[in-house]
RNA sequence: GCUGGAAUCGUCUAGUGGCAAUGACAAGAGACUGUAAAUCUCUCGCCUUCGGGCUUCGUAGGUUCGAGUCCUACUUCCAGCA
């Protein structure tokens, strides 16, 4: 069983430590997301250097390149990528809602490569495999979203998501009984769209299985966040972690998060809009490629000590995004990463002092002033 | 000086008589939430009650129902010859 202490609770809200077997996660905690098992324009190093905690890597991706039997060959994803510590990997099944031409069958998902047309296919079995010779401390349940936000979809989507559970929790077992010296751990996944009927019922089948943790999944948007965590968060079980599936792109989501009972969060958007010149700020999200701060040269955030905002201006950062060079995409990224993942660290030291509300109203009514 | 050739939106460019005129870049703005994203979208002569109106292809004239496209002169640039 992954080890969790919760230091303090506060409604539904905690703090706590999640043990993994390479090192700890101070929650909550925002994962970097390592598609590929690189944090896109940074390196290790710069991750560790703004103060992530842990990656997340993604099952799909890594079995079409470089493939999970050399990653397990390289020592598992941690060592792989030189991170060292502690992973996650998403099981893929995020990609059968994302890819076009894929066919879901009961048995799973056939999918072509998007890199050279291979014909492949993903079951709940194969994902626990490859996950397993990946080798990330934490996997997800291999899952299924809905394509619509119709109930029915949604219902149809939750239950394959609950019988694929089930043979992901016996594949899980089955390798772990075989893989003795490697201690590997499993999150189910709840599903259910924006129902919270169902998202009770998914959280109370996930509860009922012998898994690690939780994965919240299929959340695109905060409206009705804070009522779909009360409802999952307050079923289950306690004493194990929760991980809220892609979401943190916009603070408020971290917030809302953090508030009903998430202990870790992972998404793609702040690496990718700081790629696309989008910088967090304390005052909402700037265009750094806007003409306006061609001449402004204070940082992107004076109350930021990220290497970003200690070293390099705005006109700066503006200079190297009109003239695509590369360094403007690396030092955004470490901005926009350092952003969240301090942000959420806060959240953390704000939960531990009891200064949780107040943080959380000073931080959104200037973020979200205009 | 002579003989050819060329002048189109910030730049390069399509365009050889028929509705401001192609494409790329640049520029301006927007989007992005378990990453087929170093991506994508929109605007890019002026005005607009969004139907349209007005002014544009070096300058000035001309031919024509109609000219960026044809003719003349001029200006500038390029190449060759002196």
């Amino acid at each position: 069983m992954l080890k969790f202490d919760i230091e303090k609770k506060s409604g539904l809200a905690r703090v706590g430590i999640i043990h993994t077997p390479h090192g700890d996660i101070k929650t909550p905690a925002f994962v970097g997301a390592a598609t590929r098992a690189t944090v896109k324009a940074l390196t290790m190093e710069q991750m560790r250097e703004l103060g992530s905690q842990a990656i997340l890597g993604n099952t799909y991706h890594l079995i079409l390149a470089p493939g999970a039997d050399l990653i397990k060959k390289a020592g598992g994803l941690a060592e792989f990528s030189s991170w060292h510590g502690p992973t996650f990997t998403d099981s893929g099944g995020f990609q059968i809602f994302s890819l076009p031409d894929v066919k879901i069958t009961e048995n799973g998902a056939k999918f072509k490569s998007h890199i050279n047309g291979d014909k492949f296919e993903m079951t709940p079995e194969s994902s626990m495999r490859d996950q397993w010779a990946i080798g990330a401390d934490i996997h997800m349940a291999f899952d299924h979203l809905a394509k619509s936000e119709k109930r029915e979809d949604m219902e149809i989507a939750m239950h394959r998501t609950h019988a694929w559970l089930d043979r992901c929790v016996a594949e899980h077992q089955h390798i772990k009984a075989s893989e003795r010296h490697l201690e590997q751990y499993l999150y189910a996944v709840v599903q259910g769209g924006t129902f919270n009927d169902l998202r009770a019922k998914s959280a109370e089948y996930c509860a009922s299985k012998d898994v690690d943790g939780f994965g919240i999944g299929g959340v695109f948007t905060a409206d009705g966040m804070d009522e779909m965590l009360k409802t999952v968060n307050s079923i289950l079980p306690e004493n194990k972690p929760r991980h809220l599936l892609g979401m943190g792109q916009e603070p408020r989501d971290l917030f809302i998060g953090a508030e009903y009972g998430c202990d870790t969060f992972d998404c793609v958007g702040p690496t990718r809009m700081a790629r696309n010149g989008s910088l967090y700020t304390l005052d909402g999200r700037i265009n750094i490629k806007n003409a306006k701060f061609k001449e402004d040269f204070t940082p992107i955030m004076s109350e930021c000590d990220c290497d970003c905002c200690k070293n390099y201006t705005r006109a700066y950062l503006h200079h190297l995004f009109k003239t695509d060079e590369i360094t403007a995409k690396i030092l955004a990224s470490i901005h926009n990463e350092h952003f969240v993942v301090s942000t959420v660290d806060k959240i953390r030291k704000s939960l531990l002092n009891d200064t949780f509300e107040e943080y959380k109203n000073t931080f959104l009514s200037r973020y979200y002033h205009n």
